[in-house]
DNA sequence: GTCACTGCAAACGCTTTGCAATCGT
DNA sequence: ACGATTGCAAAGCGTTTGCAGTGAC
């Protein structure tokens, strides 16, 4: 996603508009997709444009996600802070609760057991957030 | 758990005080298993003890998460609360959409993928947090 | 008697919001 | 030109902390 094309067809359809602030918090989100927290992504675009501010940071990362174009999530082990990402395959995180480093996942038992609930509990599952807490390699 | 005898060694053991505020807050917290965020366990415990204080139930949080008893989950729509239950077998959440209402739910399915996860990424798995968030019976 | 713990109020950190100016359409 | 969006600064909200007094051991 993220093609200035299929943005601008999606914003316009939604009565949005495309400034320039959008467009490079698009840019930077898509170079760097890492789930980074507000306060990362803000350094990063303000390098570009030193006069962007942080209240736009979260304006539009509010309206990405009103989009479906990016998610958010909460991975530092305090839960203290919001995370984004493009939204792309489905994909879990591991937060190693000593040197606090995230590792990417993806796991098919894990979409087995979401369509298993959501048969057996009768619910429409949208999105499963699955997160695993506990020692990489190197701090186990 | 929560039973006093038990409570009173593992308080001693670590050198801290049971003291009324902390039993009176895991009361709070066997009598209602509720995933229960800080203001309401206030509340509630506010009734029995009208001087106990906010800081008090963040701090006694801390000490129970820290000794074991309790855990923390995100379980609003913003993830903007933190909520507290007893640990106890592991159980799931499911967090509606719509209407809010929180599900809990258990599933081997999801304890054997994470411990696929574990053998394939060399990690060692604590705790596994799964959330699912969708539409329930009554909203979908 | 010690020192962990408490209540209070003030501070904290992340996020949101009111407002006048700006810029996409 | 209209009104959605911006930057700024101030406010909001859940959580944490400094401090002097209290109570568990």
């Amino acid at each position: 996603m993220a093609h200035t094309e299929a943005m601008t067809q999606i914003f316009h359809a939604t009565g949005r508009r495309l400034t320039s602030q959008r467009r490079l918090l698009l840019e930077v989100l898509t170079e760097r997709d890492d789930h980074l927290d507000a306060e990362a992504i803000y350094a990063l675009a303000k390098k570009r444009d030193p006069n962007i501010s942080l209240a736009t940071v979260y304006r539009t990362l509010k309206v990405l996600k009103e989009v479906g174009v990016v998610q958010e999530r909460i991975l530092d082990r305090e839960g203290q802070r919001h995370h984004y990402e493009l939204t792309t395959e489905a994909h879990y995180h591991f937060t190693c609760l000593k040197c606090g480093r995230v590792i990417e996942f993806e796991s098919a038992l894990i979409e087995q057991a979401s369509d298993e609930l959501a048969k057996r509990l009768q619910l429409d599952v949208v999105h499963a957030r699955v997160h695993l807490d506990g020692y990489c390699p190197d701090c186990r």
